[in-house]
DNA sequence: CCGGCTATGGTG
DNA sequence: ACCATAGCCGGT
């Protein structure tokens, strides 16, 4: 008596009813179990997700083709997974197969049933060695806002936004409240309890791993912290997946993707730095893990494993703490999650002071339509600076454009160092003589002369990084430390950290005082911990206010907040910090609240305008994008959705924009071209969404859209 | 006349 | 997605 086990295999959505193909198996096999599946020519790994015991309609028995192998060594994964994935596959448009197949490490595709036995075996033998010694957790005192904050958390029945400023120790909160939930015994049969927190960056694990390593090994063992990230080797990722899997990983810490770790016993989800454009993912399927985290949290907390559609939350500080609770952290929250908060959604809770009392930087407007021309660096900040460093304090200029300069021109003819492949210019790279695409990559050395016109005087426009360096340590050549000696500057961006270490070895640099003044790209912004900087310095932010994009002020605001918070961390050295900024538009209401250091004004502000627009979140967006070897092609298939929607359901619900092209327009050979969509209901645009996708598929064979290379649908895109 | 590359189709 | 197959130019 044979069963048909529905198991989805990662392809994209038009083969077969919901991605879902259909096998023979003599036994019955528990959804969530792993497979390994002929498909065509090959064997491909699968995930089980139904079992019935009755032949699939239309499908005769001799159709099916019997399950390969089943990877029986592994639990199956659990409902709840199975349903976050199955909520993102239908949220973002992409088919179940695809997402539950990129949720999963990519070696455990490649693996047999005796190698993965192999591989559990070794796992279970290091857990075993690195069994937990007793003893307690060794934590600092907490101020009163943590613990205020840590005690409104523990009755939460909602999301949780934590809206604590630069350097008032939103860490030691996800920490103490990891160890509450970690010291929970789950009821009788259950998976150990266990925690996910997320950073936006690979670089940022690193210093958060040290931390949690040192406050929970002593208790829960070697191993009982793991990361999970795109930097980690194949190995590595896989033995970390089978850690959290298994349960005897209790604290798993990573980037978006680890949203979707199969975490058993999961009862705390941390999103730190929530704003950040990081969690959205930018190819395959479009997610926003702080998002899925959200949905997630919801689901661990549905009573039945199998629920296949979670409730409604009540309103926040209502009801029941539930099974799995979620803390989202910034000192500049998304405009998203503060709205939700406004509406009682979330629950909100301030921590505006720094740990140890320190002040946040004062903020110091520089207006460039009065300073020399040319000059990077206003007189009254450089002798700031200088200032500083006499005293033996730490600068930190911020500069959001690596290379020496963003172009290079003849001033004969007016050639420019465009990019032959995209529509950008080249960025001039001094220190190693190349002109760098950065959007495709492409690198030549710089010519001598002139390619059209063989002029000599070719020239570098604008400044980047590097050319900032160059011309701090001229300006400052004469300028001397505490004990006599000159002043050093390094720099620090994407090309002086890609290699292994460089990174760690630039901020001990930093740590060890060898270091003066640093210079660096929105990387410096970032979570790292700078002790003796007292000031901070934004050199050129002004591209941002004026930007079409309706997401740049909120960006730039978080930027400089972040950037600001890196300034007088050490609390004997805070009560003079600053943060400057030079801007040819001082007055640009922005820096007014910056100075008061007010987000909650410049949120109310920004989303009065939201709403005024029937922006998100008051209205709801999704992206068509196409990619093709032409724009008309690329903007052909558009027109042609476009068009092909008419009748579909909701149609009247939704507004679609004309095509047109990204801003750059074309990348590597690549054209561009993107459609908006837009609804004031979620609803109404996933349904409309769902029925498109057939026609889409259809459009792609179209021959006007010849040439298309590729099309996605990004729902909640974050740069229209 | 075979081989390599790109376009098209199918996978249970 | 991945793979297989069919269709178009170059060496011989």
């Amino acid at each position: 008596m044979p069963f048909w086990p529905g198991v989805v295999i990662a392809t994209p959505a038009h083969s077969g009813v919901g991605g879902v193909l259909s096998y023979r198996s003599e036994s019955p096999l528990t959804p969530g179990a792993l497979v390994r599946v002929p498909l065509g020519s090959r064997e491909v790994l699968g995930v089980v997700w139904e079992c019935p015991a009755t032949p699939p309609q239309g499908l005769s028995e001799a159709q099916t083709r019997a399950v390969a192998a089943v990877l029986d060594g592994l639990p199956p994964l659990n409902g709840r997974w199975r349903q976050l994935v199955k909520f993102a596959a239908q949220y973002y448009q992409r088919s179940l197969g695809e997402v539950a197949l990129a949720a999963l490490p990519p070696q455990l595709r490649e693996l047999d049933g005796t190698q993965l036995a192999r591989r559990l075996k070794k796992r279970a033998k290091a857990a075993q060695a690195a069994a937990a010694t007793p003893g307690g957790l060794s934590g600092h005192d907490l101020s009163a806002e943590q613990t205020e904050a840590l005690n409104a958390l523990a009755g939460a029945s909602a999301p949780v936004l934590l809206f604590g400023t630069t350097g008032s120790g939103k860490t030691e909160v996800y920490l103490r409240a990891t160890q509450a939930v970690l010291e929970t015994a789950p009821p009788a049969g259950e998976a150990p309890t266990q925690v996910l927190v997320m950073v936006p960056e690979i670089n940022l694990t690193p210093q958060l791993e040290a931390r949690f390593r040192e406050r929970f090994e002593p208790a829960f063992g070697v191993g009982a912290v793991v990361s999970l990230h795109s930097g980690m080797t194949p190995a590595q990722r896989l033995a970390s997946w089978l850690a959290a899997h298994t349960g005897a990983a209790r604290i798993v810490l990573g980037t978006r993707m680890a949203v979707f770790a199969s975490l058993p016993g999961l009862r705390l989800i941390v999103v730190d730095e929530e704003h950040d454009p990081s969690y959205k993912s930018q190819e395959g399927a479009r997610y926003s893990a702080r998002d899925l985290a959200v949905y997630r949290a919801k689901v661990e907390s549905e009573a039945l494993a199998n629920a296949p559609h979670p409730g409604p939350l009540p309103p926040a500080g209502e009801g029941e703490r539930p099974r799995c609770q979620v803390l989202l952290g910034s000192a500049t929250p998304s405009l998203e999650s503060w709205h939700a908060a406004d509406q009682g959604r979330y629950l909100r809770l301030a921590m505006p002071g720094r740990v140890g009392g320190g002040a946040l930087p004062r903020l110091r407007l520089v207006d460039m339509n009065h300073q020399p021309k040319g000059a990077a660096i206003a007189p009254l900040l450089l002798a700031a600076m200088q200032q500083r460093m006499a005293r033996g304090e730490q600068c930190l200029v911020l500069l959001n454009r690596r290379g020496y300069a963003p172009v290079l021109a003849c001033h004969a003819c007016g050639w420019k160092s465009g990019c032959p492949h995209c529509s950008a210019y080249r960025v001039f790279h001094k220190l190693d003589r190349t002109l760098r695409c950065h959007h495709c990559g492409f690198t030549e050395r710089v010519p001598r002369a002139c390619p059209d016109c063989g002029n000599l005087d070719i020239a570098p426009v604008g400044r980047g990084t590097e050319q900032l360096e160059e011309q701090l340590s001229a300006l400052l050549a004469d300028a001397r430390r505490p004990d006599g000696a000159p002043v050093r500057v390094a720099r620090m961006d994407a090309d002086t950290t890609k290699a292994k270490g460089s990174l760690q070895a630039q901020l001990a640099a930093l740590h060890s005082g060898a270091v003066d003044v640093l210079v660096g790209t929105q990387m410096v912004a970032k979570g790292h911990d700078f002790r003796r900087i007292t000031l901070v310095a934004s050199i050129n932010a002004d591209a941002a206010l004026f930007a079409s994009d309706h997401r740049a002020p909120e960006r730039l605001f978080a930027l400089l907040m972040q950037a600001a918070g890196r300034a007088g961390r050490d609390a004997a050295q805070s009560g003079a910090s600053e943060m400057w900024v030079q801007t040819w538009h001082p007055q640009h209401p922005l820096f007014a609240t910056l100075k008061q250091h007010d987000f909650p004004a410049f949120a109310a502000s920004e989303l009065r305008e939201r709403e005024i627009a029937g922006m998100p979140p008051f209205g709801f967006q999704a992206l068509l994008r196409a990619d093709a070897r032409t724009q008309a092609a690329a903007q052909a298939f558009l027109n042609l959705a476009a068009e092909l929607a008419a009748d579909l359901p909701q149609r009247e619900q939704i507004t679609l924009y004309p095509a047109v092209p990204l801003t750059i327009q074309r990348v590597a050979q690549v054209e561009r071209a993107q459609l908006l969509v837009e609804s004031a209901s979620r609803g109404a645009l996933q349904r409309f969404l769902s029925a498109w996708q057939p026609v889409l598929h259809a459009c792609r064979s179209a021959p006007e859209a010849r040439g298309l290379v590729r099309w996605a649908v990004d729902v909640d895109p974050l740069s229209i």
